[in-house]
DNA sequence: AATGAATGAGTATTCATTCAT
DNA sequence: AATGAATGAATACTCATTCAT
């Protein structure tokens, strides 16, 4: 019953946003009542937390095993990270999502736990950058956090528009993305 | 009067969200009555929607005047576009997170109204980006389409971490942006 | 409305407590909505406070014309103040429970404000006993604190029993404890 | 088991009422569940009545042996009645209060068998004042009934002050309100 | 141009209680 | 002897909105 709760609850708050879904509309849903929710529950915010906490933890621990691969150098680091996440959009987008417009609703402690594994996830990302630059895989022409910073904005874009079932395959995009971010767009003269 | 009631919705929207902001938190703010708000908003809905209105119209407006700068090539206008929006920034960065997230909270009538300026925008991005490729100016490894949706993706994401007043300025960011994009990160061999 | 409001309230907190007392038993009994009681009191404890301060208050401001009434000695003044609770309960018994059972629901500041209150009533109350037997008008027998304890004992009691339509007029009554609580019921040996 | 739902249940109906006080309170304070509650009350009244009964029974009883006591005079019988009381406090004083507090949410046939006993108590207490006048220990200036209520006002409100274990002990007390009802206060002149 | 009073539907949350196990 | 899951009704309180003035 919990995990039927959170299936619900983050299409719900996708659609129409934390503080747009009712308690109500949730458990309406799912045919169950009130008292219920607060069975599994002891608080909106705390279906919240529990939504945060399982993308970004999951999200960590796929970009751990990406990052500790031995086999890999760092450009291909970069292009399953991105891949990664793309691969991530068609079971997870709306969790995605909501981890990106409803941390602002998560009050005090749960914000600081959230905040702090978000961070973590960017310097890791950060860290291949630096190490690429340092192996003499990558120039140093932009700092790694301005350049962290515009990688993560192109895929954690993705999530608002890109659909799997289109034209373009995940392994495409990724590896369009890939290319950009490594080649550039600007014809050789 | 309508004017501050804006200003502080806009503040409070991007704060606590469209729903997690009530009447009373605005007029409270601005030690004023209900009855003030609806003399000026025939809705809370409406007031969204002139936010909206009032953000996309605006950057349209200076999009075009870029675009049709006769002397400058493509390069030149994807610089200007970049650094555009980082420029709006300081001023419009509540207006733009709004933008982003609040969309759904608009109904029926009002929503298309806005998709379709926010679908403009993009197309005349992805226009600009098609004529660079048939001048020569850029590659056509990437579609224009997905191309356009990875710079937006960039740009975008400035909302939510640039900082105008660090220690990179709105003239760096954009130069190392628009680097990124044309010639990527690679070192070359 | 407000006064409405209070007078009700206190009816009904008398009778079924005030936890054991809905907004909604209030208002209905008023024929106005949930939403009238809320623009007029911010929360239920502010009503609850409301109906204390306004009881003590009221008491304390009889107890000091009576107390500084110059032409009576201190066996008539403890006359007046007993009479005077007594002759109150016609019109107060219901506020005066309330704020024998109900203070615990008033938190923080709100109790703070209250005790002082209702301490003051008490010492001004001691502070004729000690009067008295500073002037020789009592014996000094019995400590003037557990003095003052007994008698507000025996006045605190009567809005619990005494019915002011019963055979027992209010001026008799008031005669009887003070009878009592001056000459005892022992017989002369 | 069951015992311990009672004294937890009374420090906490003192504390918050019983209105005021909800099962889950009560059980997670012991670490149980609500299911064993239920298993030994089957309602939160019973538990209100069951803390009713033991505190009244328990009160006739010793009330009983002081009043059949034949070595005493009235005048001894009645220190006994008051000390009584006042000893009681210790161990008892939750019950008191919850006991002149929460009657009121006792239903019909509970409430009858309630105020029977509180009243066979009272009538007891008159009992005893209505010998003494008779035998000549006390005056008969305040009928009895009136005189009966004056002292149980000071007993009973002894719960609300009295602290066990402050500088006057239980014996002084006792005899400190033995004399005011037997002496007065007023100076002999 | 703005207020003060009111509404009715809705909010998150808690309640006493039940019952199969 | 005790639990875990669930209910349905109630709780205090807030909401966007209306309207006469």
């Amino acid at each position: 019953m919990k995990e039927r709760i959170v299936e619900t609850s983050i299409q719900l708050f996708d659609k129409k946003g934390f503080t747009g879904t009712s308690i109500k509309e949730i458990v309406e849903e799912l045919n169950v009542t009130k008292g219920t929710f607060y069975y599994y529950f002891k608080s909106k915010e705390e279906l919240l937390k529990d939504i945060h906490l399982t993308y970004i933890d999951d999200l960590i621990e796929q970009q751990k095993v990406i990052l500790e691969d031995l086999e890999k150098d760092c450009v291909a680091k970069l292009y399953s990270l991105i891949f990664m996440v793309i691969n991530n959009i068609g079971s997870n987008r709306e969790s995605a999502r909501i981890f990106t417009r409803e941390v602002r609703h998560l009050s005090g402690k749960n914000v600081e736990e959230i905040r702090a594994k978000r961070n973590l996830f960017r310097r890791q990302y950060q860290e291949l950058i630096e190490m690429g630059i340092r192996q003499g895989e990558f120039k140093d022409t932009i700092p790694a956090d301005m350049l962290t910073f515009g990688i993560l904005g192109i895929i954690n874009w993705t999530y608002y528009w890109y659909n799997p079932e289109g034209e373009v395959s995940e392994e495409e995009l990724a590896q369009m993305f890939t290319n950009l971010i490594l080649e550039g767009v600007k014809a050789s003269s």
